[in-house]
DNA sequence: AATCGTCATTGATTGATGTCATTGCCGGCG
DNA sequence: CGCCGGCAATGACATCAATCAATGACGATT
């Protein structure tokens, strides 16, 4: 458990869920209030409902339910999944702190996935009519609020990218050097994971079997580009990484 | 040429590029001003800055460009693509009337994937920066801004498990389903198409070579499903496509 | 400490789809 | 008219990853 990759300590302690402080917030640099001036921040501090605990494994919304928040990831780690019409379901997302869930309900008011907590972890939630209100007073964070949505639209296509034209080796590649930058954005050490998620859940989401992941990670290891030991990872050669994601088949 | 399926005829005269009118476009059942009160509609019409002809086969913005407005398709067709690092690019989207293109850029302000047009086509041009002034403005138009993003994220998220957990025939009949239910609503045939696009291009859209795809369009025929003619195309059986998708493996 | 369940690894085999190559059709153009 | 280029259909073959199966590692629970 001591090994486990935890987030630095909310300013606030755990069981205090109500008292939401955006501005001494240690996410503040790549959450929704990221580059608007302070006045704006305290607006914002107002809208965020509460911060509810997820536990691990949990379900923090799901396919059909009714759409009423935004949630923010504060602490933890959360999946997304959506599900074909033949009842499997494929993980559509990873996601993690200072990240958005739930936008896809906007749409017809009620969620098209659902996501559910990775570990133990908190969100910020942001009840949608408050977020229209206050993005009609504020310019800057309606923009903010723009950014972050096209920024899931771009990952998106990446992900279609990812899943129609990369073989077995490349689409992990590029998953792992994703997750490690997104890790390095927060703070993390740049080569080294725990991951928390199962090889099963991987290969959901990169589209393949659990199998092909464990022997891809193992091949990768062999390689010496990776050290593998169960869900602890280590990137010892990233440019190899990058290189594989780069170079076609 | 006359077999090909057309648009019904824009109430002003083609030629005439820069007189725009929402509330008299036949499109205002699908596009931005969906539900939106007759008084909110002509201040749209004012933001769209005018209507541009793309003609077949050219560029709408191309990956980098500074991004700067939305664009609707008013008539024609479009596909958009993204690059994978190594080059290749993948089909990310078809777009007929009534549909936004280019809301990737607003993430960093420049467009993350390309658009080019199949066929003549027009789009109106609705500048950012005063979309974003407008929907601060109105709560309808804002809140319809919103939900056409999430509809792209849910849209995207269906492809992504298609791309991610589907086989062929099933990736063919969810495109050929998805395609006719578009058709349908903007009043066309709901068993006849004739297609905008390549083999090519759907395969690169459905993560299949294109001939994976005109194998799978042979043998749907041979089973009676489709009647094929090199791009135009008839659902014999739309049931037994719906039964394709729903079933698994 | 023993047991059970979950998750991961590894091997053998199979099957779907990609790759390569050929043929034919059609429309545009010299 | 005939040639050429783009598009589509199809066959032969190769390849990659899924599937099936067995085993091993680890944690949780009793």
């Amino acid at each position: 458990m001591s090994s486990r990759l935890r987030l630095p300590p909310p300013p606030s302690a755990p069981h205090d869920l109500f008292k939401i402080s955006c501005s001494t917030c240690a996410l503040r640099q790549i959450c929704l209030p990221t580059g608007l001036p302070a006045a704006e921040v305290l607006q914002l501090e107002r809208m965020v409902s509460d911060r509810r605990a997820v536990a691990r494994g949990a379900v923090l919304f799901k396919t059909g339910d009714v759409f009423e928040a935004i949630y923010i990831v504060r602490t933890g780690f959360f999946k997304t999944s959506a599900s074909a019409q033949d009842g499997r379901d494929q993980v559509t997302g990873f996601h993690m702190a200072g990240e958005l869930l739930g936008l896809d309900g906007i749409y017809d008011g009620a969620h098209a996935s659902q996501a559910v907590a990775l570990e133990d972890s908190q969100v910020c939630v942001v009840p949608y009519g408050r977020l229209e209100d206050l993005t009609r007073e504020f310019d800057r964070l309606q923009r903010q609020f723009h950014r972050l949505m096209s920024r899931e639209l771009v990952r998106d296509q990446a992900m279609m990218v990812l899943l129609g034209s990369m073989r077995a080796e490349q689409r992990v590649a590029a998953f792992l050097i994703n997750l490690m930058r997104r890790l390095r954005a927060r703070g993390f050490s740049s080569s080294s994971v725990v991951l928390r998620m199962t090889r099963d859940e991987i290969g959901s989401h990169l589209g393949l079997t659990l199998e092909t992941v464990s022997r891809t990670f193992s091949r990768m290891q062999e390689d010496g580009v990776l050290e593998v030991r169960a869900r602890e990872l280590r990137v010892l050669k990233p440019r190899r990484l990058l290189q594989l994601v780069r170079r076609a088949v």
